[in-house]
DNA sequence: GACGCGTGGGG
DNA sequence: TCCCCAAGCGT
């Protein structure tokens, strides 16, 4: 119990962003788009689209109506387009099955698509002020080096990470608390230099108090992207949301030399549903033709 | 539990 | 220049 609620809820209150699906006018709706475009993608890119999104789909059944192309070229290049249409899916049960309502149910919030044990309790946490734990990659360093004395935090385990951090949670206040964790994990207890001068917590941390000891758990797998399928589905994905009209797969064939990764790559999106081929053989965004 | 899935900024 | 990394999920 290192991690003093007072002092990080104070830290919290004096130097928390702004943003804006933190602001007490923001929907549950808001609260998870935003989770879910957060997920693997850093805020500054977030935050524009998310507003784009609100306004043009401020409930769940505006954007259930939506096409799925329409729904992936809003998306962008936010990355991992899958989740744009599992957001899209997830959309279209909560207004079918949910009257409208974003669930507040931990259990109910695992059925969506699209929604894990983070996502689910952050909603649960931060669009309807449950305490429940909500641990993402930021809390998981805090917890390891504040809390164990470790130089970062080792593999992920569902269940071990969120009874580590069930311990923590205050009776009072304890969903801010939680968006204090992660606040204090993207802004000060970062990964690489963290800016322990500026932490409300470093008289109590246990990695200061432990000699800050090197991280000594197993190597963590760095992801290649260059000349990897998902650079290639990018590529190709990239063509179609540039243009309204279905294309030949001659205009596919020249965003990558090796034709067996390229129709590969075109195969899986196909599966994945992220491309449609129309009668005519040509390729489109799907739910369009 | 490991792996595949996009994209771009910063050190 | 590279290389690391950024609020995970589903299989």
């Amino acid at each position: 119990m290192s991690l003093d609620a007072e002092l990080l809820l104070d830290w919290f209150a004096d130097t928390a962003r702004d943003l804006p699906w933190r602001r007490p006018e923001c929907t549950a709706w808001g609260v998870l788009v935003s989770e879910i475009m957060l997920q693997q993608t850093p805020v500054a890119r977030v935050e524009p689209i998310w507003h784009e999104w609100l306004a043009r789909w401020p409930t769940p059944s505006a954007m259930a109506e939506a096409s799925q192309g329409d729904v992936l070229r809003a998306w962008g290049k936010l990355g991992y387009p899958r989740r744009a249409l599992r957001l899209h899916a997830a959309a279209q049960a909560i207004a079918e099955q949910h009257d409208d309502v974003v669930p507040q149910d931990v259990d109910t919030l695992l059925t969506l698509p699209g929604i894990g044990a983070y996502t689910a309790r952050a909603v649960a946490a931060f669009a309807y002020g449950q305490k429940c734990p909500v641990v993402d990659t930021n809390v998981r360093r805090v917890v390891a080096r504040a809390v164990h004395g470790a130089g970062d935090a080792g593999p992920p385990s569902t269940t071990k990470d969120l009874r580590d951090v069930e311990v923590l949670l205050p009776d009072d206040d304890a969903a801010v608390y939680s968006a204090a964790l992660m606040e204090l994990g993207a802004l000060v207890c970062t990964a690489r230099a963290p800016k322990c001068a500026d932490c409300p917590v470093f008289d109590a941390c246990a990695w200061q108090l432990n000699g800050r000891p090197a991280y000594d758990g197993p190597a963590k797998a760095v992801q290649k992207f260059a000349g990897t399928d998902r650079q290639v589905r990018g590529l190709l994905l990239d063509v179609l949301r540039g243009t309204d009209e279905p294309v030949a797969k001659t205009r596919l064939d020249l965003v990558w030399s090796d034709a067996g990764q390229r129709d590969r790559c075109l195969h899986s999106l196909l599966v994945d549903g992220l491309v449609e081929q129309t009668r005519e053989g040509l390729f489109a965004l799907p739910g369009e033709h």
